[in-house]
DNA sequence: CACGCCGATGGAAGCGGTTTCACGAACACC
DNA sequence: GGTGTTCGTGAAACCGCTTCCATCGGCGTG
C-alpha cells in the first residue's frame, strides 16, 4: 500500500482522502485540538497510506516556532577547545533540549565567508534561539539577530558589551580555590603553570592564584606561561625548578600542563606528592591516569550547558528583552598528588 | 536611525516605505530579476531603515530550497570516530558546500529520542538533502527522507541495503597497498595489527593485508586484534614478538596502534626500521611525531568530505532518483620507519 | 420545549515570501 | 504611423500549514 510517491504529500491531499477539511487533518497532527476519535482514525489511516511526512518548515514565525536551537561552535579541529570540553558542553546542552523536545542544531563555520552566511542564515529565522560558543565573534550576528528578536546566550563571557546574556564557570575561583587547598595543605612556595598570555580564562585562573597567595601572606611571583598541552607543562616546570629549588607544590592550568609538570619533577627527582604537591585544572581523563593520581579543579561544564539551555529557552517562553548572566562556580576532584606529604 | 524594534520587519512593510509593491522589493533581495535603480535604491534604503532582516525560513519547497545541508554525525565524545577523521570529514564537506554557498547544519543524536526527533526534523524540510556519517543507522531515517524525496549519501558503506548513495575510502586497497610496500621493502615476515574484530572497516583492512600476502606466497597468520589506540598496539606487538621472533616488518590499523608497536619494539631492543619496518594507517598527526617518523597510509577523507558534498547537491539539483557510489583509492605516506635497512 | 452551553468541524484569513501573468510604457524597425 | 519587442512593474495566485471565527448538532437544564 505504501506509495513511494516521487513529490511529497501535502496535507490537503490527506484531508480529502479523509473526507474531512484540511483544518482537522491539520488538528490531527499538531495534536492539541480536540478531535473525535472518527476523524482522527480516518485521517491517521489516509496519511499512513499516502505515505504523508509533515512539513514544518512553512510555520509562520506568528504562530508555532521551529523548536529548534542553534548552537555555534568553533571548527572543527581548532584545539583548546576541542580537547574535553566541547564533548562535555554540547552533552549538557542537549540533555537539556532534548528533555524540552528541542532540536539542537550545529553550525561550524571555517572561514569569514562561512561566518557571513551564517549570520543570514540564522537571522533566517530557521532556529528559534542561537547559543555562542565560539569566542572570537563577529559583532554583526549578535545585533542581527537582536533585531529579528532571537534570543542570543553567550557560552563564556563575550570581551565586549555587558549587555547579553552569558553563562560562564568561575575561573578566577576556581584558580583561588586550587591554591587555597595546597595552603591548606601545608605548602608555601607554590607555583603556577599559567595558559596563554591574554586569554581570559588563563588571566581569571592567575588572578586568583594571586589572590589566594596574597590572603596567606605568600609570595606570587612563581608563574610560567605555557600553551596548554603536555609539552610546554613539561618545560615550564623546568624552568621554574631552575629559579628556584625550594617550590613545595604547583598548580597549572591545565590537566595535559599539569602531566607535563609531574612528569619534570619526577624525571629530576622529586617526589609526588611528598616533595611536590600538584593540582591541574579541568578534571579530564588524564587526571585519573597519572601516576600518582592528580587533583584537579572541576569546572561544571556540563551544567554549565545545560543551564545555557535553560536559560535560552525561558528567554525565547517569555519573549523579555532583558539580559541574565550566570557564573557557576567550580568543585575540588581530590586526588593523591595533593593529599598527605611523606 | 537604525530601529531596534522588538517584532521583525516583514517585507511588506519594506516596501510600502519604498512605494513600490511587495513583488518589487522582493525582486531586489532574491537579485536575479531587473529592477531599476531608482526602485533597487529606494528599497534597500528603506530596508536600512527599518532594520529589515529577511526571513527565509517559509519559503515554500515547490519554490526555492532552504539552501542548506544536514550532516548527521556521531555524539561528541564517542570515541573511534571522533579523533582524526571527523574534522578532516567535516572540513572537506564543509569546503565544498560552502563554495557553492550552502549551509552546513550538523546533527549529534545522543539517544534514541533524539533519533526520533531528528527524522521528523529532517523530513519536516528544513534541509534540502542530508549526509549519514552516522554507522549504527536506524533504519527509519533514510526511508522517511526518500518519501520526502530528500537527497541521502552516506559516508561509509552501510551494513544493509545497496539502494543507497555513498561514498567510501578503500580499506581493502589501503591494508594491501601498505603489505605490499613492505614485501617490496623485502620484508617477509609481516605481522598485522588488526582493528576490533567485526567492524567493517578493520575486516576490509586485514583482508587487503591477507590478498597481499597470498599473492607473494607468504604466511599471513600473524594477526592480533586491538582496540585502535596506543596501549593496545602495544600490547599486541609484545604478543606478536612471544610468538615468532622472526618477524620483520607490522602493519597496524591504526597510528596510535602503530606507535604503541614501535614503543614494545624498542623496549625489547628492535631497531626501527633496521630489524622490524613498522606503517600504519590514517596519516595522522602521530605518524610524523615517533621516533623515527612512521609511514602510513593516508585515506583522502578531505576527498571523500568534498565528494560526498558534491554527491548529494548533485543529487539534489537533477533530482535523479538513481543512486551513486564511490570508493576513494589510498596513498601512501612514506617515512623512515619503512625505508632502507641498516 | 425553549434556552444555553460545549465539543467538533470547516471556511476563510493569514504567515512571509516567490512566481506567474498581464499591462503599460519606452524603444526599434519598417 | 503601425507593429513588435523589450523592460519594469504590480495584482493576484500560490506554497503548506495554523488559527480565528462562525456554524452545527447534541445535550443538560429549567
Amino acid at each position: 500500500m505504501e506509495a513511494v510517491s516521487r513529490t511529497p504529500v501535502s496535507l490537503d491531499q490527506v484531508a480529502r482522502a479523509a473526507g474531512v477539511s484540511r483544518t482537522t487533518a491539520s488538528r490531527v497532527f499538531s495534536g492539541n485540538q480536540a478531535v473525535s476519535d472518527l476523524a482522527r482514525q480516518a485521517v491517521e489511516r489516509a496519511a499512513a497510506e499516502l505515505g504523508y511526512v509533515p512539513y514544518n518548515a512553512t510555520r509562520s514565525p506568528a504562530a508555532s516556532r521551529s523548536e529548534s536551537v542553534g548552537v555555534v561552535v568553533p571548527e572543527p579541529g581548532s584545539r583548546l577547545f576541542l580537547e574535553p570540553l566541547l564533548p562535555r558542553l554540547l552533552r549538557g546542552i542537549g540533555e537539556e533540549l532534548s528533555a524540552s523536545g528541542i532540536q539542537m542544531v550545529l553550525f561550524s563555520p571555517q572561514s569569514p565567508a562561512d561566518v557571513h552566511r551564517l549570520e543570514h542564515y540564522l537571522a533566517g529565522g530557521h532556529v528559534d534561539a542561537v547559543l555562542l560558543l565560539t569566542l572570537h565573534e563577529s559583532d554583526a550576528l549578535p545585533s542581527r539577530l537582536q533585531a529579528r528578536g532571537i534570543p542570543t546566550v553567550f557560552g563564556g563571557r563575550p570581551r565586549g558589551s555587558i549587555e547579553v546574556s552569558f553563562v560562564d564557570v568561575d575561573n578566577h575561583a576556581g584558580g583561588r580555590t586550587a591554591t587555597e587547598h595546597l595552603i591548606e595543605q601545608g605548602r608555601r612556595v607554590i607555583a603556577h603553570i599559567s595558559g596563554p598570555r591574554g586569554l581570559h580564562a588563563a588571566t581569571d585562573q592567575l588572578q586568583g592564584f594571586r589572590e589566594a597567595m596574597w590572603n596567606a601572606a605568600l609570595r606570587s611571583d612563581l608563574v610560567e606561561h605555557a600553551a596548554f598541552d603536555r609539552d610546554s607543562g613539561e618545560i615550564a616546570m623546568e624552568r621554574l625548578l631552575a629559579s628556584t629549588h625550594r617550590i613545595d607544590a604547583v598548580f597549572a592550568a591545565s590537566d595535559e600542563m599539569a602531566a607535563g609538570a609531574m612528569w619534570a619533577l619526577q624525571v629530576l627527582g622529586r617526589r609526588v606528592p611528598d616533595d611536590v604537591a600538584v593540582i591541574g585544572f579541568d578534571d579530564s581523563p588524564v587526571a585519573a591516569t597519572t601516576q600518582p593520581p592528580m587533583s584537579s579543579v572541576r569546572q561544571p561544564i556540563e551544567d554549565m550547558g545545560r543551564e545555557m539551555a535553560r536559560l535560552v529557552l525561558s528567554l525565547a517562553s517569555t519573549r523579555a528583552d532583558g539580559h541574565r548572566q550566570m557564573i557557576l562556580g567550580p568543585e575540588l576532584a581530590l586526588r593523591a598528588s595533593t593529599i598527605g606529604r611523606g
